[in-house]
DNA sequence: GATTAAAAAGACCTAATTTGTCCTGTTTAT
DNA sequence: ATAAACAGGACAAATTAGGTCTTTTTAATC
């Protein structure tokens, strides 16, 4: 029941490109030195991620990543489902019919809501509030 | 990402508890039966919600489990936090201080909305909502 | 064309957590 | 005494998370 570094990882990195000029392209070597996240993994992370289309990379020499697409249309929601499948808080709400007694389960519908709550942030904050949100308070932190 | 089994088993237990004859002692191996929950699982979950005041268990022969508290006054976040502790969306939210980067860190807020939001449904839902629900549906179900 | 920097792909490994099982002990009604 | 029932510790299996390494592919440049 928690955000996995995965994800937080894949999101910092995303604001941290967001943050960068626009269509520069960035090593994840300095990504992850910049936000102290082991660079394999992060690698892997973005593989991923542009597997999904939420980062182009650029291969061969001066090569590296960038954003997919402008930030404001990338949502934490697409993000977290590019690297975890689709959310599903229960295993009853991944897929209909997962569990035999769900048209009989007084929790089903608590876990329905609950996402329902949860999944309207992911898909209503973009990386670009992300990103906004720091310059916003004045903050610079690493990245 | 993902409600545990534990936690998914420890409600439906105690919504079966709440739908007997108030002060009626239940066997764990009638609840196991009925809900198909392991046995033995069962019987240590009820453990800890017992040592947390939740469930009433009484040893001996004709022993068994009744809910330490009327079933209105039983919320699923304090089924929830006498199983896996404290809930924390991330680890920064579990306690101050555990990520150094929390003053800088713009997914930080987001996290603190959800969970916000989250425990929210979690403290407003009591045990005889969800055994409620069921009669208001017509389901009897296996509990 | 050879060299080299860089990313893709994916095999592999380890540690932690979850989901159980089992066995022994303790309590209690009969 | 004894059988029923929970308490608790130890342990095992399965799953997931987190992370590393190696090999292949690509592209720029000399
Ligand atoms: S028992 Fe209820 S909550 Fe659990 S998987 Fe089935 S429908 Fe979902
Ligand atoms: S980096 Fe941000 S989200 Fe992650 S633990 Fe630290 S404060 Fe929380």
């Amino acid at each position: 029941m928690q955000i996995t570094r995965t994800e937080e990882y894949a999101l910092r990195g995303l604001v941290f490109l967001a943050r960068q000029p626009p269509e520069k392209v960035t090593l994840v070597s300095e990504i992850s030195k910049e936000q102290k996240i082991p660079e394999a993994f992060l690698a892997k992370i973005f593989q991923r991620l542009s597997k999904a289309g939420l980062l182009r990379s650029i291969r061969g020499a001066n090569g590296g990543f960038s954003l997919g697409r402008p930030a404001n249309r990338i949502t934490m929601k697409e993000v977290m489902e590019a690297l975890e499948g689709p959310i599903g808080l229960s295993r009853c709400l991944v897929r209909e019919g997962e569990c035999e007694e769900e048209a009989v389960c007084p929790l089903h519908p608590i876990w329905e809501e609950l996402q329902h709550r949860f999944v309207e942030v992911l898909d209503g904050t973009t990386v670009e509030d992300l990103a906004k949100r720091m310059v916003r308070d004045g903050r610079r932190g690493r990245g």
